[in-house]
DNA sequence: GTGAAAGCGCTAACAA
DNA sequence: TTGTTAGCGCTTTCAC
């Protein structure tokens, strides 16, 4: 299949009658080969249609210049800002990328795991799956000083690293601007509670509540798998509530917009009778009629943080001193929650 | 950083007082060994913490196992679909992929090939850039052998695959089905001709404006880079047109929203004033309102094939024997186009 | 059914 | 500034 006549180093050493070693140095651009020795082997090598042998070097150095991934999906708009960002800053300083879906399944996340490790990639970067309920398949990592970093969906375990937005305080804002727009019943769609980021989103939800003398009822809190039959179903439920709710915060845009077209169909005003407030700042937001209030999300920073973070690790063998690093996220008002006072559509993006 | 103290085979040959090649064979359950041996083996491997190393294996075998993936961009859903198709084939087969990105720009496609090809993976699955304007940079695979298959975007050159859709009759059946709602003025919102779906959706789309007697006019055609921004300066031209179109045909979905949105913006009605056909069912579709009319476009399934299909010719190392393979797309009719009978709006999704 | 031995292409310690 | 040399861990012919 392949052809036998590949280019070694030791092609080219024999064709300019030098070693092997002044070859590679060369090629690397070592500083104690002289210009002229260099420049001649480098020119050669691009004639002779030499390419570099990386598993030949690998193998010899043992390492691989290759970041692993985890991820739960890739069809998502967030995930692809994401991975933008880590492929940019990977590209930059010499890291390949493997990537590996754990289809939101925990199984699966583990054999992704397994593989990377297999495949030994320098480092980790994962968001973990929905229902991941413990991290011991990341030990194997940890154990041999592979060093593995989170972002968003979060682990709490080891001494890994955390890439993350305050979400206790994004959702505290999204509840208090649904408050402040008069809401009183306020509906909230979230995940479940084995993600940090649904967690704290309930506490942030809660806690700004509390902080307006509303009471939190259970009737008024869902569990999703954030798809849009579930979506659908939560917006069946609202439809047959006694006291209809007058907000409701999601836990994500497209659950959110599901919600609302399924509302909307039935008559319901959107934000006259609810107010929706959702999060990530997808582009189907701004698609969305009325166009949908969010948490901006800062995606592709996310990923060149976290490979900055974890390629300075590989590269300063330095062990982590930081714990977490946050983001800033900020609140974006649109239509679909205002109900105060209409001159604040107008600044409205 | 990595720890010295990797288990290799010739670790557990000495364990079990056995030679390093009955190792290596039993652990590819290679049929010459004794069930027993092999057993006991893959037994100590486990216990051992032996993990295989894939640089040694590839260096002496010459192969990688892994497939090179370039695409424009992964953060539109109709690539991720497709990503998500190629991977579970690959897996599935025992291959990695490596993925990189063109960002629709012709030199980064290049320096794209040029990495991949210094990988040596073992085929390659491309899908063009909007500005690539020669595929010498393929060359260097079709030199060495390597299989090239493209989807989507592809490439008349060499000997390599095409997986691909019917763009010229997905185009027709549009542009027919805009003319059957009463549509006369029907502008067609398109990519450059450098890309044959582009090219081709044009076609059909003045094939289909032929055969009803309505002439073609070069102002009824736009071409964009497919942004955000050159649709809406899209929109603001038709809106300032003199007979206004009735029909809008755009080449994607992204496309036909925002032009949607920003003609509703200016007082028009969809479809009653305009109607509008986009392109490949992205979800957006459906949230959009009216809901859009598109053409669907089977992307898992064309990730899945080019995979299969790479995969055959790198098993049987058979030489190529097709050039292109059509996968079936359908036209699905939603609100954003109906305007003759109002009884088909219950039928469409 | 198992073993011996050579070598895939590169790098790096050591030597000169 | 350059060369020598010894592997990195695996596979595979050939031999028994």
């Amino acid at each position: 299949m392949k052809n036998r006549n590949e280019v070694t180093i030791y092609d080219i050493a024999k064709a300019l009658d030098l070693s092997p070693s002044t070859v590679s140095r060369a090629l690397k651009d070592h500083p104690h080969i002289k210009k002229e020795t260099k420049k001649k082997i480098i020119v050669t090598a691009g004639e002779m249609g030499y390419r570099h042998n990386n598993f030949a070097s690998n193998l010899r150095q043992r390492r691989t210049n290759t970041i692993g991934v985890v991820v739960h999906r890739l069809d998502s708009y967030f995930i692809a800002s994401v991975f933008s960002g880590l492929e940019k800053v990977a590209s930059e300083n010499g890291y390949g990328l493997i990537i590996s879906q754990s289809q939101e399944s925990w199984r699966k996340e583990i054999s992704c795991a397994y593989t990377l490790f297999n495949s030994r990639v320098d480092g980790l970067i994962v968001s973990l799956a929905f229902d991941t309920k413990n991290f011991e398949h990341f030990n194997i990592f940890i154990k041999k000083d592979i060093p593995v970093v989170f972002f968003d969906r979060v682990a709490d375990c080891h001494d890994s690293i955390r890439i993350v937005i305050d979400n206790f305080k994004a959702a505290y804002e999204a509840t208090s601007h649904l408050i402040a727009q008069g809401c009183r019943r306020i509906v909230h769609v979230g995940g479940n509670m084995l993600r940090n980021v649904y967690s704290e989103r309930l506490s942030g939800y809660k806690k700004a509540l509390a902080n307006n003398n509303i009471e939190f009822t259970k009737d008024l809190h869902y569990i999703t798998d954030m798809s849009e039959k579930e979506a659908i179903e939560v917006a069946d439920k609202i439809l047959k509530m006694k006291p209809r709710p007058d907000g409701i915060f999601a836990t994500n845009d497209t659950t959110a917009v599901s919600i609302i077209v399924e509302l909307e169909k039935a008559g319901v005003a959107i934000p006259g009778d609810i107010a929706v407030v959702g999060f990530n700042d997808d582009p189907i937001s701004r698609v969305v009629k009325p166009n949908l209030t969010t948490i901006h999300y800062p995606a592709r920073e996310m990923g060149e943080v976290a490979a900055a973070y974890l390629i300075g690790l590989l590269k300063n063998s330095q062990s982590a001193t930081l714990s977490s690093i946050v983001l800033k996220h900020n609140l974006i008002i649109r239509n679909s929650s205002i109900r105060q006072t209409p001159q604040q559509e107008l600044t409205s993006q």
